[in-house]
Formats: C-alpha cells, structure tokens, sequence
DNA sequence: CTCGGCAACTGTTCTAGAACACTTAGGGGG
DNA sequence: CCCCCTAAGTGTTCTAGAACAGTTGCCGAG
C-alpha cells in the first residue's frame, strides 16, 4: 500500500462536492445518498476516507446519518455560526440572505476603554457600519482595528467590501474569534439608525479577532434586533447556531 | 485481520478513560497528552482508533490537538452547554455555584398557546421556579410537564429534586432538547420574582425537551438577568456555551 | 553569536479490507 | 391477516500499517 497524501485532503474535495450537490439540489430534503459503499465506489476511495467526508458534511448540518437506515439530507437551516472568522454579512450572504452595507463612518480615532483594553492600544481605525436584511436595518455595528492594520484598510470602500476580506488582501490572516453575547435595550444614536424605538430589546455582541501570532486584530461591537436574531441550540444538530429569523427576510 | 467489534466501542472507553484523567488532574491544563503512537501503543489499539478517542474528548473540549506540537490539556471552561439535557440548576451546581430553588407554584393546568402548541396538547403540570445565584434571585422558569408525565410529578419538592431526576425516576429518558434564546425586557409579576425593576434587560429561553420516542415531554421558558448570564464563543474551543457572571457568583 | 540544515518528534491522511449492529422487506407458515 | 425468520441492505468499528506535513531542537559552519 503506497499512498500520496494530496495537498488537499481528498475527504475535503468529496465533502465540499457532496455539499455542492445538495445545495443545488441534486440531492434533496429527506432524500437519502447513495450508500457509503456506493459513494466510496464512486469517488475512488476506501470508506473510511469517504466517512471523513461524510463527517465534515454531517458536522456542516446538511445529512444526517441513521445506522441500518442511510444518510439523509436535512432541511437546510440557514445559521450564522458565533464562531466564523468571516465577517457578518458573508456569513449571512452565503445563507442567502440579502444584506446590504451602509457605511456610518471611518476614521482613525482613539479607541474608547473597553475596545482598547481588548486591543492592548487606544490607537485604532473606526469602522461604523449598518447592516440592512432585506432592505431593513437589523444590526448596528462598531469596529475597531488595530493599527498598523487599520491603516492598510482606512481607504476601503466598506459597503462593498468586507473587513475581514480588506484584511486578508494585506496579508493579515486573523486565526481565532472570542463573542459574547449580553442582552441591553436600545438606546441613543443607535436606535435612530437602526430605525427604532428606544427602549427595543438587542442583543449585544463584543468580539475580539485574533491574528496568526495571537495578537488582537480587531474589536467589534455590534448590536442587533432581537428579532432579526435568535440563538438557537439542538443537540442533534452541529451545536449552537445563531439564527436568522425568517420574518426579517424580505428576498 | 480478524477483529470483534465490543458492545461499547473501544474508543467510547478511551475517550472515557482520557476524559476521567484530565479531570482528575493527572494531566493538567496546558500540558501535553502522550503522543497519539504512545498511547494507542499503551492502549493497545491502532491510531486510527486512538485518534477517534481524541475526537470525541477534543470535540467535549477538553484537549486540543495541534499538529506536529502534540495534544494539550485546555483551561477548564465552566459553562452550561445550551445543549444539556439536565436540568438548569444541576449544571450550575456542577459548576461549582450556589444555588438554591424556589418553588412558586405547581399545579396542572391548561399550557398557554406557545406551549401547547410545542407539547401538542394543552395538558400538562406546571411548575414555576425562582432559582438564586448565591442568595440572589437570577432565572424565573415556567416549565410545562406534558401529561402523563406531570401526574408522574406532581408531588415531588422542587425545591430538593430537579425535574429531570424526578422523570428519571420514573424511567422517562429524554434524549433530545432545543432551545432558543432572545433578548428581552423584564415586566410584570416576573419582575418582582427577581427583585428587579421593570425594564431591564434579559434572555428569555425557550426550550423543548424530548423523550426517546421522539415526542415532547417538557416546555420551559426561562427568564434570565443579563447579568447572570452571558453567551460565549471561541472558535479553539467547542462551540457556544453559557456562561454565569463571576459577579453574581457570591460563594 | 546567528543562521541554516537535518533529524526526530508531532499530528494527519489514506489504503484495504473484515466483522458487527441495525433496519427493512419479503416470503412462508399458522 | 399476522407474526416470525431470513436475507439483503444500511452504517459503525476496528485492524495494520505507510506516507506526508508541521514543529522543534540540536549541531555545525560562517
């Protein structure tokens, strides 16, 4: 047995295929796969390595594997998972929601004493944006990076870009996310962009992002309807995902 | 080749077994497990065994694998996993808080809409309680036990034996739960019950717990301080978990 | 003293099965 | 018609490696 290990694990390049044909419907809610002897078969590769692909797309959410029974396509589920490391309106692109930018403001400020405690400096860029879910302001959102990195990024234009990615295109690769999530009221300027009464319930969000050397890149603190958003937990499912809720999606 | 597969697989055992030594103290936060060869060889089984036993203990979040530096030990991380299935006031002791359960009422009632329509029939026991955080109120729950279940009981002391030990000893097994959680604002009697003004910010949970035969057993609505509470992500560890505020721990 | 290379260590991926537990459907018998 | 058994299908666990990628430390050379 001579084997190559290819630079992309093949079980990745079965699972991201195997995830390809579900969303685009070759596979169906409900629908079982094919078995895992026959998947297997078909992609040329022993089952266990077929089951690692299996397992990244059972982790994923999107089957459900049932001994004696088969493998199942779930109901899609559209989450946005705490722990991405990509920005906000990614997350909720890809789950096919409509987001739009609206940039508030940016400029290289001193950062207030919670952002700066968590960056280790008060010398940051500000990155005030509004993010809308079909056409409806759902989440206020505040940045702070970092500099040197704010700098590389002051000139972005964020409605169309996001910050993670602005980032990536100066090599600054961010490789770690602490959130926490509060309950708070609406209040202040906030309210008045976000469209509503004061005194409306939010969830609260604090995130740090961290680089590859484990140094904070960005603080962020964004606030968002309470209902445009729950926090929602399955045990047979993936973990904790925070949902979208569908009454705010205006496709 | 000829091998048996056990009753309890092998690697269930590892996991166990790694799991009860990391606890312990045998192997402390920060350090090194063995390499995976040494201890597949001293567990006599494969790699590819041993390795599925780290998954398990990496995906409770106990140890994190880093390639080519080893397996480590993480901080322990006290946290209510949204996704238990034991009861609220057994995971808070677990964690080693105070907590003491106040019994405002039981009886059997018709569940409100919300409820019933999760339960799938409106009868069912309803126990309402106060539980304190260190002497200080901090979760209002309503919870509905769908009928037969609630008969089963309905003359336990609440404020001794949680609900889900009182089940069990009746053998209903739940085996699967949902949860939802939303920010909220305190009003009405429920702000009273946790001596707090009207108008300030909290969680409200909604969760569904199921019996083995897939059907609902318990409704709860849990209203939680702010303050007592926080949801917190990082993506080196497990996923979501809550997380009571060191503050209102007063041990 | 610093840098580079090499060796030994680490975890990761993959092969090629085989045996077991679970599920379902069909057929036969009562 | 109902029940039981069997066979064929499903996923799960395990063996026994080998090769690869990543990390770290040590030694030698400049």
């Amino acid at each position: 047995m001579n084997q190559q290990v290819p630079r992309e694990p093949k079980y990745h390049a079965i699972a991201a295929d195997l995830a390809t044909r579900i969303r685009s419907g070759e596979y169906r809610p409900g629908q079982a796969l094919p078995s895992q002897r026959d998947l297997s078969a078909a992609y040329g590769v022993t089952m266990m390595t077929l089951r690692q692909a299996l397992q990244v797309v059972e982790d994923d959410g999107l089957v459900s594997q049932q001994p004696g029974r088969g493998t199942f396509v779930t109901e899609p589920r559209a989450a946005y998972q705490l722990d991405s490391l990509r920005g906000l309106a990614e997350d909720l692109r890809e789950q096919g929601h409509t987001v739009r930018t609206e940039v508030v403001g940016v400029g290289t400020r001193r950062a207030p004493a919670w952002a700066a405690a968590e960056l280790g400096t008060d010398r940051a860029l500000r990155v005030e944006r509004v993010r809308l879910l079909g056409g409806r302001p759902a989440v206020h959102q505040v940045s702070w990076v970092r500099q040197p990195y704010g700098s590389m990024v002051r000139g972005v234009d964020f409605t169309q870009v996001s910050l993670y990615a602005a980032l990536s295109e100066h090599d600054v690769v961010v490789h770690r996310a602490t959130e926490r999530l509060r309950p708070a009221i609406l209040e202040g300027a906030i309210a008045g962009l976000l469209r509503q009464a004061q005194g409306v319930p939010v969830f609260v969000s604090d995130r740090v992002t961290y680089g590859m050397d484990g140094e904070p890149v960005v603080v962020d603190r964004a606030t968002i309807l309470g209902d445009a958003m729950e926090v929602r937990a399955e045990r047979a499912a993936t973990g904790l995902s925070l949902r979208w809720m569908s009454s705010v999606v205006v496709d």
